[in-house]
DNA sequence: TGGACATTTGAACAGTTGTTCAACTGTCCA
DNA sequence: TGGACAGTTGAACAACTGTTCAAATGTCCA
């Protein structure tokens, strides 16, 4: 619960930390994390949604799924795609309405 | 306080998130911020204690201060960096702190 | 089985990015 | 002024990345 004072960064640590970084520093890609955010969708719903072409959204969520940023469920035909767990949900969120709020 | 149920993304803010993401998705650069988020340090400081070049160490802080992600403040011969605002460096650490805690 | 729908995959390409090296600017002090 | 120290800048290059297109795989139902 409590933060310590310093936070040194180790080698892999930042390695990893970049890798999550660098996964959502692409603005096709953050859109397709946010509109999995908080419903499951699928490929082509998300690829409807942004005007993205099927095969690029998932080359994408291929990536994401690698990180464990989003988490994949096939359901006959379709394949729903969401927010892994409650941690990258929260993140991603507060990146977001943090941005909204601050923008100038 | 409340976060609204759909956070939609609208394009622009996309960019400019994914703007700030892909800035720390670089594992030198993120140590770089990392390194001056606390303690103002100067260029040749945080190349020593990083092992990098001063050049490259530059390079990348200019970067990070375009996005204002660090503020520059010269003193004499030296300038020292720090991390530009409360968000910034609160943002980070959280991240920072995530990864580190989760690390499986 | 066959065909229609949903998604994945691989190759290929243009554009971007991190790094290095050398040259340049700025600041101080003898 | 001169030289030493601190930092910036630009060119150049290899490596990487996002996107597209076409072909392949998986799933269902008549």
């Amino acid at each position: 619960m409590s933060r310590p004072k310093k936070t040194l960064l180790s080698d892999d640590h930042a390695v990893a930390l970049a890798d999550l970084f660098r996964l959502l520093g692409d603005p096709t890609r953050l859109k397709i994390v946010v509109s999995c955010l908080r419903t499951p969708l699928a490929v082509s719903d998300i690829a409807d949604r942004l005007g993205l072409s099927v095969s690029l959204v998932s080359h994408h969520l291929r990536l994401l799924k690698g990180a464990r940023l989003v988490r994949a469920d096939r359901q006959g035909k379709q394949v729903y795609y969401e927010a892994d767990d409650l941690h990258v949900r929260r993140m991603v969120e507060d990146m977001v309405t943090h941005v909204a709020e601050h923008s100038s």
